[in-house]
RNA sequence: CGCGGGGUAGAGCAAUUGGCAGCUCGUCGGGCUCAUAACCCGAAGGUUGCCGGUUCGAGUCCGGCCCCCGCAA
């Protein structure tokens, strides 16, 4: 069963995967990553968490601009793999790389297809305030999330009314290495046939954007306590503060909020009606905003410029906030 | 050289024209209370990021360096 393997991902959530396999002992002939990206202040180069493992265990690294292109496809086919692994790697893989590799190119997506096809499932789970998660792995095809299904698995969310993005995706990260694990040696021997998906129930995911992030405060606690679950760290949430008297704006990132009869305070905590955005402290001195139907506990927040700090401390230094309502 | 904010007590923030470095929270001790995260009294805790300069005197002004963060991508 030797076959080698050509892996394709770019996010954290690829990392154990490509790990799982090194762990047992696939030979992965190639790792194709997205192309090193200037980001952050001063515009440095940043690496994807998968060229980092892959330099880790010296795996040999391709980062293709463009997957569609001759020279690239021509490399592919010398470097002939047995199978393409595409895992979270951002980018659409044509047919013509597709079609190399004798055991074709199977993708692993954190969601039960062909539910949340596209690129958002995870977060998009916790929006939805899904009490069950899943994985699947399939087979590619030329649309999204399209192609006949190997196997899958659901998954109970842990902790599922309070789970956040990063931790569902590590839930799933981890149990998408232990399928694909559990799966390819009957994949490699051709025992398992791929069943098409059931294309009518199809429905899917978007790619978030800044806005998205954005708090409303007009919503009801619990929309907004998901928000801040499943958005951050990207896009973030976040709202603003006018002051009047600097007239100034400035930006407050959301970063981790609870719902108050999630607190064992909560008795102590009776809040009299506020207009939706009010910022106030509640009994026992956490901060808390007002929401639609009630209100919610602010556990950690961030104005721009500065780091990442509880909701308690941020009323200690900002105390002219109390009162405010944000936007 | 993409734009911008910041570094002061354990935490979050103040400090007027350069003039004894404060506030809130936390911590520790004591008190009140059926009880408490509430209230009262008290205490500890600082070389103001680092180096140099100006000055009688620098958190504050000048020069250099280090570090943290927001936007944008």
């Amino acid at each position: 069963m030797n076959q080698k393997i050509i892996f394709f991902g770019t996010s954290d959530f690829a990392v154990p995967v490509l790990e799982a396999l090194i762990k047992n002992k696939y030979e992965i002939i190639a790792v194709i990553t997205q192309p090193d990206r200037e980001a952050g202040r001063g515009y440095e180069k940043n690496i994807s968490p998968i060229k980092e493992t892959a330099l880790k265990y010296g795996l040999k690294i391709l980062q293709p601009e463009k997957l569609k292109d001759e020279e690239f496809i021509k490399v592919m086919e010398e470097i002939s793999p047995g199978l393409n692994i595409v895992c979270s790697y951002g980018k659409i893989i044509p047919k013509e790389i597709i079609e190399i590799p004798k055991h074709k190119t199977i993708n692993i997506h954190p969601s039960l297809l062909p539910k949340y096809r596209g690129s958002s499932p995870i977060q998009t789970t916790i929006l939805n305030g899904d009490k069950e998660a899943g994985i699947t792995i399939m087979l590619m095809d030329k649309e999204m999330d399209h192609g006949a299904i190997i196997e899958n698995r659901k998954s109970k969310i842990k902790n599922q009314n309070i789970v956040t993005y990063k931790e569902l995706s590590k839930q799933l990260a981890k149990k998408s290495a232990e399928l694909l694990i559990k799966t390819l040696p009957e994949w490699l021997d051709g025992k398992i046939i791929p069943r098409e998906q059931n294309h009518n129930e199809a429905s899917f995911t978007k790619i978030f954007v800044k806005e998205d992030g954005k708090i409303y405060w007009n919503k009801t606690s619990d929309e907004i306590d998901r928000q801040t679950r499943a958005l951050n760290p990207w896009p973030g949430t976040f709202c603003f503060w006018h002051n009047h008297e600097t007239e100034t704006t400035t930006r407050l990132k959301i970063i981790k909020t609870e719902l108050p009869y999630t607190t064992s305070l909560a008795m102590a905590d009776i809040i009299p009606n506020k207009q939706e955005g009010t910022v106030f402290k509640t009994p026992s001195g956490l901060m808390a905003i007002a929401t639609l139907n009630n209100h919610i506990i602010i556990k950690e927040i961030q104005p721009e410029g500065k780091k990442i700090m509880a909701g308690k401390d941020f009323l200690n230094g900002y105390p002219e906030i109390i009162g405010k309502i944000l936007t």
